[in-house]
RNA sequence: GGCUUCUUAGCUCAGUUGGUUAGAGCAUUCGGUUUACAUCCGAAGGGUCGUGGGUUCGAGUCCCUCAGAAGCCACCA
């Protein structure tokens, strides 16, 4: 190995791939312990996780980094620790979204509908783009660097899953969960498909009140009534007012007269309306408003429904028969005009229900479709949460989650859709019903041959709520379901909690009888640089492929990770990703470094020498202990907050730890230690030793430039002297054990104490040296009176003549100091005095004037200490926090006495 | 209307068993070609932690009030 084979930047275009292909080529993905294989052990602890599937014509965009950031830490980490670690991968037939994107193709391609294809030449159509398509996502999610088992990987429309959905349905059917009818269901016109409740998105419009005349009848008196949709005037079948109301009150019982259709309707009382609100009169339209179906429920009413498929007027809205909904809303009310029946109409602001997926509004409309009884599975599902069988991160969405199954309703399960799961459920010209697992030949009731199967398909997340353990093998008893089932954590946005999370709880329970995972972890959005919603209108779309190829992808799954929080949003930009890029950059230059050294290490024995300290692990200096002893506390902040899911505070202190610790302080005392016979042996094994194990940390969160390293690592330190540290590492840092915390041991405490002291020393000099302005090339002398810490200043000063460009030969350290030395700057960190004999460039009042600063700036710490001292404090706090600021205190004092000192 | 989150340096954000003088990146100022790295190094300036109260020896951190921003859910025509 020589340096001239690492460039001087990292690389990350050509090393990216290539580390990938050696991880999926070498099995790393696959878990270690198979159920499949003959030497499977059922003790070992799995870990497993499902992921989240992207729509299966999706491309990369920027929510993909987000979770397979934090899902393959969490897998990263825990197969390090050991866990037969199983991240099963996959992708999801998205119904409504994938038929979407073959009907436009096919329009603008070929100019045909899917109408004119028919359905199985669509269906066809719609298999050939996925095995086009299908493989893109995929192969954008592994240059994420996702460590997901692709032996094992699933896609909702398979035939293992699809029977799964099947059983699903078909369990659901015969315990009388499921039911069909004609209920109001929210009807997207455009997409000619009923959605579910969630599906629909409301938005504060603009939009008209029209206020116009209800005549009874028989006579001139009318009752005034508001409404935003004039054209559902055809599909009234009441006027209602309250009980109580002393206006309408006498017309209770009588009839009124449907404008334009002269149809006769019944004024009726109820408590629903509210008196304050518009004219206190409704218009009640069962057959399409939620709330006047369930006011007709009570009164009997009749239900007409006045729109067709496409939301346009039926039928049953006479004269207006074909027109749109829209124009027949202009059309109904221009004539209600000119039959004097208009009283005004008014701006409006109010919410209006449109299609998540078309953006088009949603017509509330009687239709006959297939339902789940849902609140016998909300209600266990609420319980699994309650009991702690499930544990949500972060905490408080537990709430949102209580709140939706508490209130929740029956959930449209039917999409008149042709790309998806087809209802198993066949019908035979006498209307029975045949629902099996099989396809039939004949009706289960009158064995008549004539059937047909239901046309619609199932709402995509029926399968999605199965996919736990549909991957795995369900409802068959394989072994990897037996092994891995139930997983281990469910890691998604919390924007698909209701959607995805609440039914996967409630069928896993319903279906396996376990919950289907332990604990769920719920990341935040992804903003923009500003924190903006990412929108394509706002024009902030960011592609992270254009970032990985400009920064790499560990720079931007770093980005995800820090600065963010568990269920917060995060903003996100190139200039974060630049700066995390640099930080890629920097590890790998200190890898060179390190790696370097290895290499340029020759067989010598170890003296004890000067600077040499002993410690239970050989002879190390200072420096050695102390930033092995900070790594030994970064292993154990980042074991603790990674079991805490504070993966971003852990990825904050690894690079504080890489940057400031490791490269900033030790690497550069290395340069002098390496250069010493005497410490260029341990030196080395000590870089080596922290390099290893940093890169062991962050290997989760930067997968690739860590493996890189490593990699180099390795091969370096068995072809040197200190071969014996890297005996038992593996071929592959993805497999490298997980570092051992261990307990703390005093002399940790002591050179970090020491080498703090050290550090403020050569600060502060440094400080000086910048506001003097001494070149920093040059090399000055100095005095240092260390009083109690003679002893630590003396064995270091080879290393602060270093660090703060002090002469070596003309640095002078004693326990105190007979006489000041004349015209030269004084400085006092903690209990030793430092002079620096700056010939020419002291002003003797400028000194006093900083002096006095400091002075002032040590006694009001004084003041501060004997105040808080004095307080209950030195009662009731810990004892060790009390004597340690009592050490401060008398710390601050003996630094006043020397300014004081000085000043004379 | 119900619930939730956020408000910390010029900007974007960390700061989770309450405990030194509250941190980072970017931006700004000064100085540096110290052969790991200019994707860098050294130094500096910059914050009454939204407001008001409470609990506590001690609050950016826990509780309450108010103000502003955002989100989710449910919505009166």
């Amino acid at each position: 190995m020589t340096k001239q084979e690492l460039p001087k930047a990292y690389d990350f275009k050509s090393t990216e791939p290539r580390i990938y292909e050696m991880w999926e080529k070498g099995g790393y993905f696959k878990p270690h312990n198979d159920p499949n294989k003959p030497d499977f052990d059922p003790n070992v602890e799995p870990f497993v996780l499902a992921i989240p599937p992207p729509n299966v014509t999706g491309e990369l965009h920027i929510g993909h980094p987000m979770f397979v950031s934090v899902e393959d830490l969490m897998v990263r980490y825990h197969r390090m620790k050991g866990y037969s670690t199983l991240w099963i991968p996959g992708t999801d037939h998205a119904g409504i979204a994938t038929q979407l994107m073959v009907e436009r193709d096919l329009l603008r391609n070929e100019e045909v509908t899917r109408e004119e294809l028919g359905r199985d030449e669509f269906v066809k159509r719609t298999w050939e783009w996925k095995h086009k398509y299908g493989g893109l996502i995929t192969n954008q999610i592994r240059r994420l660097g996702a460590s997901c088992d692709w032996s094992r990987e699933r896609f909702t429309l398979d035939p293992g899953l699809s029977l799964a959905v099947r059983e699903a349905f078909v369990r659901l059917y015969e315990k009388g969960l499921i039911y069909r009818g004609p209920r109001l269901i929210n009807w997207s016109p455009g997409l000619k498909t009923a959605v579910s409740d969630l599906e629909v998105e409301y938005s504060e419009e603009e939009a008209t009140l029209y206020y116009f005349k209800y005549k009874l009848k028989d006579s001139d008196e009318f009752i005034p009534v508001a409404t935003i949709r004039p054209e559902t005037i055809l599909g009234d079948t009441a006027v209602a007012v309250h009980p109580d109301d002393e206006r309408y009150k006498k017309y209770v019982g009588m009839s009124v007269i449907v404008p334009m259709l002269n149809r006769e309707i019944p004024v009726i009382a109820d408590e629903y309306v509210s008196m304050e609100f518009g004219t206190g009169a409704l218009k009640i339209t069962p057959g399409h408003d939620p709330n006047d179906y369930a006011i007709g429920q009570r009164h009997n009413l009749p239900v007409i429904s006045v729109l067709d498929t496409a939301a346009q007027i039926n039928e049953n809205g006479g004269q207006y028969k074909g027109q749109d909904r829209f124009d027949a809303r202009k059309n109904i009310w221009a004539d209600m005009k000119k039959a004097g029946l208009v009283i005004k109409s008014e701006p409006y602001r109010t919410t209006i229900p449109r299609s998540q997926r078309g953006g088009e509004i949603v017509e509330p409309m009687i239709s006959t479709q297939w339902f789940v009884t849902i609140e016998p599975l909300a209600k266990a599902a609420l319980d699994a949460v309650k009991d702690g069988s499930i544990q949500i991160v972060p905490e408080r969405f537990e709430k949102t989650y209580f709140n939706w199954l508490e209130n929740i309703k029956d959930w449209c399960i039917s999409r008149q859709l042709w790309w998806g799961h087809r209802i198993p459920v066949w019908y035979c010209p006498d209307h029975h019903m045949t629902v099996a697992r099989e396809d039939p030949t004949e009706c289960a009731t009158c064995g008549s041959k004539d059937i047909h199967q239901d046309e619609d398909v199932l709402d995509t997340w029926f399968s999605s709520g199965l996919w736990p353990f549909s991957t795995l093998g369900w409802p068959e008893q394989t072994p990897d379901y037996k092994y891995f089932y139930p997983t281990t954590y469910m890691e998604t946005g919390y924007d698909i909690l209701f959607f995805w999370v609440a039914r996967m709880i409630m069928m896993g329970i319903k279906f396996t009888g376990q919950v289907p995972f332990h604990t769920v972890y719920l990341h935040g959005l992804v903003r923009d640089e500003i924190g903006r919603k990412i929108s394509k209108t706002t024009g902030n779309v960011i592609d992270p492929l254009v970032l990985i190829d400009e920064f790499g992808t560990d720079a931007l799954r770093f980005s995800m990770l820090v600065g963010s929080t568990p269920g917060n949003d995060t903003n996100v930009g190139a200039k974060k990703v630049e700066a995390n890029r640099n930080f890629a950059n920097k590890l790998w230059n200190a890898g060179r470094f390190v790696i370097n050294a290895v290499a340029s290490l020759t067989p010598t024995p170890l003296p004890a020498g000067e600077g040499v300290r002993r410690t239970s692990e050989g002879d190390y200096t200072l420096a050695d202990s102390w930033i092995w002893a900070k790594l030994q506390q970064l292993v154990r902040d980042v074991e603790r907050l990674f079991q805490n899911f504070q993966y971003g505070e852990a990825g904050r202190q690894m690079y504080e730890f890489i940057w400031s610790d490791f490269a900033d302080w030790y690497l550069e005392i290395a340069k002098e230690q390496l250069k010493n016979d005497a410490t260029s042996t341990r030196t080395a094994e000590t870089l080596a030793r922290i390099l290893d194990m940093s890169l062991r940390l962050l290997h989760p969160l930067t997968p690739f430039v860590t493996e890189e390293i490593w990699g180099y690592l390795r091969r370096t330190i068995l072809e040197s002297p200190i071969s014996y540290l890297a005996q038992d590492w593996p071929d592959a840092l993805i497999v490298a054990s997980w570092p051992e915390q261990r307990e703390p041991e005093g002399w940790e405490e002591s050179a970090t104490a020491d080498f703090a002291l050290i550090q403020e020393i050569v600060r502060s000099i440094r400080n000086l040296r910048a506001e003097k302005n001494v070149a920093p090339s040059r090399r000055i002398a100095a005095s240092i009176a260390a009083g109690a810490r003679v002893g630590l200043v003396k064995e270091q000063s080879r290393l602060l003549a270093s660090l703060a460009g002090l002469n070596d030969a003309e640095l002078v350290i004693t326990e105190s100091l007979g006489d000041k030395p004349i015209d030269a700057a004084a400085l006092v960190v903690g209990s030793a005095e430092i002079y620096l004999p700056l010939a020419g460039m002291v002003d003797l009042a400028e000194e006093k004037t900083r002096l006095e600063k400091e002075l002032k700036e040590a006694q009001s710490h004084i003041e501060r200490l004997e105040k808080l001292l004095s307080s209950d404090f030195a009662n009731k706090a810990p004892a060790a926090l009390v004597q340690k600021e009592r050490d401060k205190l008398e710390g601050y004092k003996d630094t006043a006495q020397k300014i004081k000192t000085q000043l004379k």
